[in-house]
DNA sequence: CATTTAGGTCAGGACGGTTGACATAACACA
DNA sequence: TGTGTTATGTCAACCGTCCTGACCTAAATG
């Protein structure tokens, strides 16, 4: 019985079963997975890091965006993340109590919390950025023609357009 | 006190407060926000399909490589999604239950459980694929020299190098 | 003064993952 | 035959990260 061989269509239990997907100009497999495994491992070089301070991903995306846009307030950076401010009051709690980062009244409304880095979190946001970026370098380099332009379009292009102008806000001040 | 403006260094409490990081090539910032924003908003795409039959993202995964390789085994399953069985369990049993796979033991090994889509789990995984495909085609359409080989580069490039050869051999029915 | 806003907190729950321990069936081998 | 190993499944307990709903304080706003 090799009949689930995989280019045979076969029946088992009353449920039939299907050979591979045939190749679709509309079904980009090759890219939709590459994508998946890229930013699985993107991800992974910062986790071990992390967790040698107990955080996960939660706490990197806070730290990178609060190291970013230094002074930013709670709500922006709600806005940013897309979570609720239930979801990111333990994570805050704890980068500040490790001293990652520290809370300054807003000098015009007292009632904003003001986000800034210490140099202890400024440290391990460059350190987890700087990771990144090599792997980001080494796969430019990889590439036959070297156009960062292209890969930087690309990733804009895969932005949710009514997204896009509130990521070139927070690009603005690259390129 | 206008002192905490993002130009100046400050203290507070004892605590050092500081600029936003200098450029640096080796800290490509937009690169890797662009990175995170396009994940973001590709894996958004399937999202509110999925909610519909009350599945998360384990089930797009597991229902995706199925797929793609029908006839797996769970081992094999558990390699790429690099899960656990105990995880991926009552992902695997709902996605039987609501009839968009079967597990049928195997033919040489009847200890192995090998996976195949019905007919409606092969559907909804063309859907997502196609969802998924969509933003990929319009991201490269967008950029000015559109050279696919470069993003699928770039893409393979950001695989940590060991994992390469796992993930070339999954590509190898297209090119 | 009343209302709204910025932020924090408590309670309860969901999902998706983990480790450890154990069970079952089937294969592999001496 | 028996013994050990492999493929898979399951029970229990736990964790991180999100959620909704409700409520609170302090400060700004009218």
């Amino acid at each position: 019985m090799s009949g689930l061989a995989a280019n045979k269509t076969e029946n088992s239990a009353g449920q039939p079963v299907f050979d591979p997907p045939e190749p679709d100009e509309d079904l980009d497999f090759p890219l939709v997975e590459l994508f998946f495994f890229a930013y699985r491992d993107f991800i992974a070089d910062a986790d071990g890091m992390l967790e040698e301070y107990g955080f996960g991903r939660a706490h990197h995306r806070v730290l990178h965006f609060v190291n970013r846009r230094p002074g930013m307030v709670v709500a922006e950076l709600l806005e940013i993340l897309r979570i609720t401010k239930q979801s990111l009051g333990p994570v805050l709690r704890q980068l500040v109590e490790s001293g990652h980062l520290v809370q300054i009244a807003g000098p015009e409304d007292r009632r904003q919390r003001l986000l800034y880095p210490t140099q202890k979190g400024r440290n391990l946001s460059i350190q987890l950025t700087h990771m990144q970026s090599r792997r980001i370098k080494g796969a430019i380099e990889g590439i036959k023609n070297k156009d960062r332009e292209s890969i930087r379009d690309f990733l804009f292009g895969m932005i949710e357009p009514e997204e896009r102008d509130l990521v070139n806000g927070l690009m603005e001040q690259d390129q």
